[in-house]
DNA sequence: CTCCTATCCTGCGAGC
DNA sequence: TGCTCGCAGGATAGGA
């Protein structure tokens, strides 16, 4: 579920929470997420301030002058700043004031992992445009869609090409952009390139102001779930109704993952 | 290169 | 109530 919108959301609810805050100790409890945790996590980061919380694409990254904490949510992933201890919780930092920030990853999707000061992440190296910053545009999309015979959702999904967008958003802009998800990229006129980028920052946006989207476990780091999930247009409805045309939203695998869209709105 | 499939893992809802 | 089955927000390796 943590698309770019859920992240942001999380990062700012941990800026507001965390932000200036003392790590006096990291305890890994489990350290075989999607690759494994490095050990020396633990004695890299201690007596450390988190200086800044920032996110690329859909990582958030943990700021101290020692290094970087860098996380990926995964599927399931979460911070929070803990009351009590759940099962999959996979590392702890506790807080000099006390309190407990915890990483918690049921599906074991996520990443855990440390970056020096100065040193780009491998994660972070290939990945495209940030969708809400100044460099994804139009003719970027032009230049990166040309040789992708590919569905346009499917390309959607690329990180490479757009960073931060996933299932849900990527169904959601070509809705409002007017566009068959299953439609060749390089087939795209320009006015439709045009929209959808319009579409895919205006979701994301959207989105972010409202919290993020809570299916199942997502939740923002003060524990609030977000509320974006109730203006879905496409996603999850396949069979009901368009809120646009009133007409039946079809339902396919596009790029192994679950699609909906709109026959009559969207060409 | 591009593109498709299978895969990692746990939880949950649907259906019986 | 309890079981099995299929599917879920992501990303990557491997092969065609």
């Amino acid at each position: 579920m943590p698309e770019l919108p859920e992240v942001e959301t999380v990062r700012r609810g941990l800026e507001a929470l965390v932000l200036g805050a003392v790590i006096r100790r990291i305890a890994l409890h489990r350290a075989d997420l999607r690759r494994p945790m490095p050990l020396d996590l633990e004695s890299r980061i201690v007596d450390q301030p988190i200086t800044a919380l920032r996110r690329r694409a859909k990582y958030l990254l943990l700021d101290t002058p020692a290094g970087t904490i860098l996380s990926h949510l995964g599927m399931t992933g979460t911070w929070r700043v803990a009351e009590a201890e759940r099962s999959h919780d996979h590392a702890t930092l506790h807080l000099a004031d006390g309190r407990r920030l915890v990483y918690r990853d049921p599906r074991r999707f996520g990443i855990l992992d440390f970056v020096a000061p100065g040193a780009v992440s491998p994660d972070l190296a290939d990945l495209g445009p940030e969708p809400l910053g100044n460099d994804f545009t139009p003719e970027h999309l032009r230049q990166v869609l040309a040789a992708r015979r590919q569905a346009i959702k499917a390309v959607l999904l690329d990180q490479t090409v757009v960073s931060g967008v996933g299932n849900i958003y990527a169904q959601e802009a070509c809705f409002r952009a007017g566009i068959r998800p299953q439609r060749p990229a390089n087939r795209l006129r320009p006015a439709e390139r045009e929209r959808l980028v319009t579409e895919v920052r205006a979701v994301l946006a959207e989105a972010i102001t409202a919290g993020g989207s809570t299916i199942s476990d997502f939740r923002q780091a003060g524990g609030d779930a977000g509320y974006f999930q109730h203006t879905f247009t496409v996603y999850d409805r396949a069979g009901q109704s368009c809120r646009t045309c009133g007409g039946e939203l079809k339902g396919a695998t596009i790029a192994g993952r679950s699609t909906v869209w709109c026959p009559t709105c969207q060409r």
